[in-house]
DNA sequence: GTTCCGCATGAATCGATAG
DNA sequence: ACTATCGATTCATGCGGAA
C-alpha cells in the first residue's frame, strides 16, 4: 500500500492555491466562513460581498480539480431582520456562469440543531451541500455509502464493541473481523440526498463546525484510496482527518496560525486504518 | 360555529385570480406544476419561461393576499442533462424583487421517496417549500404543531413511575416533585424547518403531489379557525380537504374540468371535525 | 463494571438597549 | 437613523461524576 502525505498550508486561500498544480485534485469538500459569522477569527465577509468574495478563490478550485473531481460546498444563508439572505443562491448562479455545473444539493439534517425560539420563524435544521462538477463525467463511487437496509442492523450492531470496530490492521485477519465485514455487506440500499448527521458540541477541546461523518461521507463517495482530498478553509481540520483515516492524499488550508498547529497535532495522533477498514455504519434517520 | 365555505372554481390562475378581492386571503399553499411536465395541462412550461410565467400571478397572490397571510411554495427543480435547473432559486430572486419578503425555506423530506437508480445521483428526497411574505407581522401559531419530545428524553426518564409522570401540581412543591414538572413541562417541543411526512401511494385513481399531513402542517401553523386558504393549483384537491376538515374557508382554482370535478366530489364526502378536533401527533422523523 | 443524571455548549435569531 | 452589543429563548448531545 503506498504512503500518503497529509499537508497542512498557512496562508490565504487565494493566494494559496495558485500553487497547487492544475488538473491534480479529486475532491473539494469544505465550509467556508459563513458571511457575517466568525468575525473575531476570519474578516466577517458582508452578505452583499460574499459573492464577489468566492469568485477568485472558485476560479482557482476550477483549475485544480480533475475533470473526474467534485466540488462539495457546505454552506447556509443566514436569516437576517426576518428573511434569509439570498446571497447562496447568488453564488449558485454566479458559479455556474464562471463554469461549474450545478449538479446536485444535498440536504444535511442536522437532529441537534441550536435551540432558540422566535415570532416568525423555527429552528434551522438543515444545512446545503451543493454539488459542483467540472465535467459530466465525474467519479461516483455509489456503493461505498450504502445503508442497512433496516432497523435490524443497526441493532446487531450497536452491540459490536468500540475496540471491534476501530480494531486495527494487525488483527484484521482473524475470523471476527470478517465476519462483521459480512455484517456490514449485507443487505444494503443506496442512500437518497437527505443526510442525517449530528453536530459535534464540545466533546474535545475544539468544536468542529461538521461532524466526522459528513466529510467522510463524500469522500468516500467521490474518491477511491490514494485520491487527493483538498479544504481550501480546513478549520479544525475535520476533512484533513477523515482523509488521512481512510487512505487519501489531503492537503488543507487555513488562514489562521493557531488552527495550522491544531490540526498538525491532531493529523499526528489520528491513526490511519488499512485494509479492513472499519465502515462507518450510516444509520437511517434515528 | 361558523359555517365555511369550500369552493372551487375551474379556470386559468392567471385570469382567475383577478375576481378576488384584494388583502382577503390569510394563507396560499400550493404546488405548481413543474416546468416541462403536465404538459397537456398548461402547456408545458420551458424551464427558461418558467419565471416570466409565473409573476403574472404571483403578483395576483400579492394582492389578494392579507399583509398577516403567508405563501408557501412546495416547488423542486427537476434534474436535466447532468445539472440541477436554475429556475427555482432564479423565481425567489424574481419574487422579493416583485415585493415578496423570503422569510424562510422548509425542507419537506420525503421519508419514503421515489425509488430508482442513476450513475451520478441519488434518489430525490427532498423538496421545497418556500415561505414568502408581504410584512413581517405575519400570523404564526407555533403551538399548534408542536412535536412529542425527542427519543432522548425517554431513556432518561424511563426509571419514573407513571405515577411520578402524572404527579399533579399540588405535590409538585417537594424538592423531587419539581424536578418532575420541570420534565413534564418539556413533553412537547417545537419543531424545526425539516418536516418529515411520507409521500402519499398512488392508491386512488389520481396521484396527489403531496400528503394531506403537508399542507395541514402549514394551514395548522399559519391560519385560526374561520379563516380563509387559498390554492390556486389545486390540482386533487388535497389542500382544500384539509382545510375543510379543519374548519377553514377554503378556494381552489385548477385548469382541468375533470380535475374539478374530482375535488367536488372529494369535498362532498369529506367530514368536517369540529369542536374537539384530534390534533395529529406530528411524529419526530421516525 | 454498569447505568444514570447534572451540566455545559453549540455556523442561531430577535428585540431591546446603548453609543 | 444606523450600527454594535447583549440578554432571552431553546433542545440534542457527550462528558464526567455519582449511585
Amino acid at each position: 500500500m503506498k504512503e500518503i502525505t497529509t499537508k497542512i498550508i498557512q496562508g490565504d486561500s487565494k493566494e494559496v492555491l495558485k500553487d497547487i498544480k492544475e488538473n491534480s485534485i479529486d475532491l473539494i469538500v469544505t465550509s467556508p466562513p459563513y458571511a457575517d459569522s466568525r468575525k473575531n477569527t476570519y474578516g466577517g465577509i458582508k452578505p452583499e460581498n460574499y459573492v464577489e468574495w468566492f469568485l477568485p478563490i472558485s476560479n482557482e478550485l476550477l483549475r485544480v480539480l480533475k475533470p473526474t473531481g467534485t466540488f462539495i460546498l457546505n454552506i447556509k444563508e443566514k436569516a437576517e431582520e426576518g428573511e434569509r439572505h439570498t446571497y447562496v443562491i447568488e453564488l449558485i448562479l454566479a458559479l455556474r456562469k464562471q463554469g461549474w455545473l450545478w449538479t446536485e444539493e444535498y440536504i444535511w439534517h442536522k437532529k441537534n440543531s441550536y435551540p432558540g425560539k422566535w415570532p416568525n420563524r423555527f429552528r434551522d435544521a438543515w444545512e446545503r451541500c451543493i454539488q459542483f462538477n467540472k465535467t459530466k463525467k465525474f467519479n461516483m463511487f455509489q456503493e461505498e455509502v450504502m445503508l442497512p437496509v433496516g432497523d435490524w442492523a443497526n441493532g446487531r450492531l450497536k452491540n459490536l464493541s468500540e475496540t471491534d470496530k476501530i480494531r486495527d490492521n494487525s488483527k484484521s485477519g482473524s475470523g471476527f473481523g470478517k465476519n462483521i465485514s459480512n455484517w456490514l455487506n449485507r443487505d444494503k440500499v443506496y442512500p437518497t440526498n437527505v443526510l442525517h448527521f449530528a453536530t459535534v458540541c464540545n466533546n474535545k477541546n475544539h468544536s468542529a463546525p461538521f461532524p466526522e461523518e459528513l466529510p467522510e461521507w463524500f469522500i468516500k463517495l467521490f474518491t477511491k484510496q490514494d485520491d487527493t482530498v483538498l479544504d481550501p478553509f480546513a478549520g479544525s481540520g475535520t476533512t484533513l482527518v477523515v482523509a488521512k483515516r481512510i487512505h487519501r492524499n489531503s492537503i488543507g488550508i487555513e488562514i489562521l496560525p493557531e488552527y495550522c498547529e491544531l490540526i498538525k497535532s491532531q493529523i499526528e495522533t489520528e491513526k490511519e486504518l488499512v485494509l479492513f477498514e472499519p465502515q462507518t455504519k450510516y444509520a437511517h434517520k434515528k
